[in-house]
DNA sequence: AGCATTGTTTCACA
DNA sequence: TTGTGAAACAATGC
């Protein structure tokens, strides 16, 4: 359930788990999570290097490795997750294993493993990702340029926060969360955003993300359980308002979120 | 059976 | 240029 806190624990296990273990083989045959590359392709880049260091901008990962190769690019896409000797990071729920849904392995020479599991397969792993598209991470940016990025154009602020060009990180959840914690109506115009209302959003988000990264996941907020059909409200008890925003199933307050 | 789903990319279109 | 909506991707869960 990937969205910027998870991906960020995904990373931290990578961390400290991951680096400094010679790889002796690579599980790269499938296809569609690999592609462009072909089958063999990522292993020769890979095999008898080390991992040294993993790094993450918003929901992007990528991990460098010994030997000036080319960087490996991991993204958890909808249902992914990394897995080192059969710990899980990113989501406190145990993923069901050994039903074929490890996607890409690394072998270690110490006789454990690093695994991409992933029942959907709209996770990718990529040599070399292009990270040039990406905006500064949701986590790290400073009030200045978030007020800057986010608060213009017409569109609603749910669908700004969570493009990944403008902030990287935020998805569905999240941008509820946040937008809720703030009191901000998704559906207004990114641009009408006062100052002071901009620099809560970001204070917000900031906080959901501490929060979730710290509980184990973006479905540990506050607002997420109320999104559902009868849902109310949990700090003030109104009815949840759902829509779409932004190609995606929004909720928010009634009553605190508006105008 | 049908619908929804936490992500990304592409495309038609206004 | 900016933004929108839909579709596609793959697969699962309710």
């Amino acid at each position: 359930m990937p969205e910027l806190p998870e991906v960020e624990r995904a990373r931290a296990l990578i961390q400290s788990r991951g680096l400094r273990r010679r790889i002796v083989a690579v599980d790269d045959r499938d296809g569609y999570v690999c592609r462009p590359h072909g089958p063999g392709e990522i292993a020769d880049a890979l095999v008898g290097r080390e991992l040294t260091a993993a790094h993450r901008r918003g929901k992007a990962m990528w991990c460098e490795a010994s030997d000036d190769g080319p960087v490996l690019g991991l993204h958890l896409g909808m249902s992914g997750r990394i897995v080192i000797d059969g710990v899980e990071g990113g989501d406190p729920k145990p993923a069901a294993a050994g039903r074929g849904w490890d996607r890409f392995t690394l072998d270690f020479e110490d006789g454990g493993h690093l695994t991409m599991r992933d029942p959907r397969r709209l996770s990718r792993v990529r040599l070399e990702p292009n990270l040039d598209r990406l905006g500064p991470d949701a986590a790290r940016i400073a009030a200045g340029p978030f007020r800057e990025r986010v608060g213009r154009g017409t569109g609603p602020i749910k669908a700004r926060i969570m493009d990944q060009a403008v902030i990287a990180g935020v998805g569905n959840l999240l941008a509820d969360e946040g937008l809720w914690r703030a009191r901000v109506d998704p559906r207004r115009a990114a641009g009408d955003l006062a100052r002071d209302e901009l620099d809560g959003l970001r204070r917000a988000l900031r906080a959901a993300i501490r929060d979730a990264i710290a509980k184990g996941g973006v479905h540990t907020g506050k607002v997420i359980p109320a999104r559902r059909r009868d849902g109310s409200c949990p700090r003030c008890g109104a009815a949840m308002r759902r829509a779409t925003i932004g190609g995606r199933t929004t909720w928010w307050c009634s009553a605190e979120q508006q105008g």
